[in-house]
DNA sequence: AAATCGTATGCAAGACTGTTCATATGTTGA
DNA sequence: TCAACATATGAACAGTCTTGCATACGATTT
């Protein structure tokens, strides 16, 4: 609650800051908590190689589970449990037919934050461009 | 391994695919797994609360670990190890002057994720501009 | 030199997360 | 309707991760 507070009176326990102006500053346009964590859901999904796997995955265009648990080489369960996940975050979005359920990327914010996130590994983009997307023809073909 | 195979004498336990054709070309298409799980540690690190107040915090600008502790309301200890995670997989930088440790983004990749990220949650752009780079003036001060 | 300050690190505890196994739901074909 | 299929869900285990506490280290001041 209080921190640097307002009160001349008593005598403040812990001034410690080295730069008040700042922390002050940052500590102002500093998002509310949901926000934060909001944010930090949305990341904390593509911090985990199998889901990585699966929107890759979902970039080629919508799958159903089980061809995505035979592409990303896991258990039709986990992919189940992976995809209800990111359906949550609204990451992707179901479109049954029948008895299947495709699966397909939400919105284009998370194909961008993929080619990013790989940018700044160091491997230059070896994704492919959406599928009749605004993506310009940057990307090769990967040499095995 | 195998899959889809090609030996018709004996007999494919599992042809368990609905499109073996999109299931294949999506596999070849499949980054390595260093690759994915070096995107998915980049995305972990963003992936957690502490974490990205200290990311948001240092879009202001460089900062000293007590200082961080103090913006982001956690524990220098907390605020050093979590630091350390950050600036092994080069997402932040040190610099240090005497006995205090300045640290600071490492690219403007991370920056841009953030970014990204806010937008995808839905907050248009809390975040503040690069100080001294080529965002765009399109923030608005908070309004508490 | 000694004390202090800012930071880093080891260890342990608690919380969290992903996968598997088993089972349920709903759809299609016989 | 019954069996087979595609997917979803629940519980539980295993592994990981974050935080706090105690301590160590280097730099600075007295």
């Amino acid at each position: 609650m209080n921190a640097h507070g307002s009160t001349p009176t008593e005598r403040m326990p812990l001034p410690r800051t080295v730069d008040a102006q700042h922390v002050a500053s940052a500590r102002a346009s500093m998002p509310a908590d949901s926000d934060v964590t909001d944010l930090a859901d949305v990341f904390g999904l593509l911090g985990e190689p199998s889901r990585v796997r699966i929107l890759i995955a979902l970039l080629d265009g919508r799958m159903c589970v089980r061809d995505l648990a035979a592409t990303v080489q896991l258990s039709e369960s986990a992919v189940s449990h992976a995809l209800r996940l990111l359906r949550a975050h609204r990451v992707v979005e179901v479109h049954r037919s029948g008895r299947i359920a495709y699966y397909e990327l939400a919105d284009a914010h998370v194909r961008v934050l993929l080619e990013l996130g790989l940018e700044h590994v160091g491997h230059t983009m070896l994704l492919h461009p959406a599928p009749g997307a605004s993506t310009p023809p940057a990307c090769a073909p990967r040499t095995p």
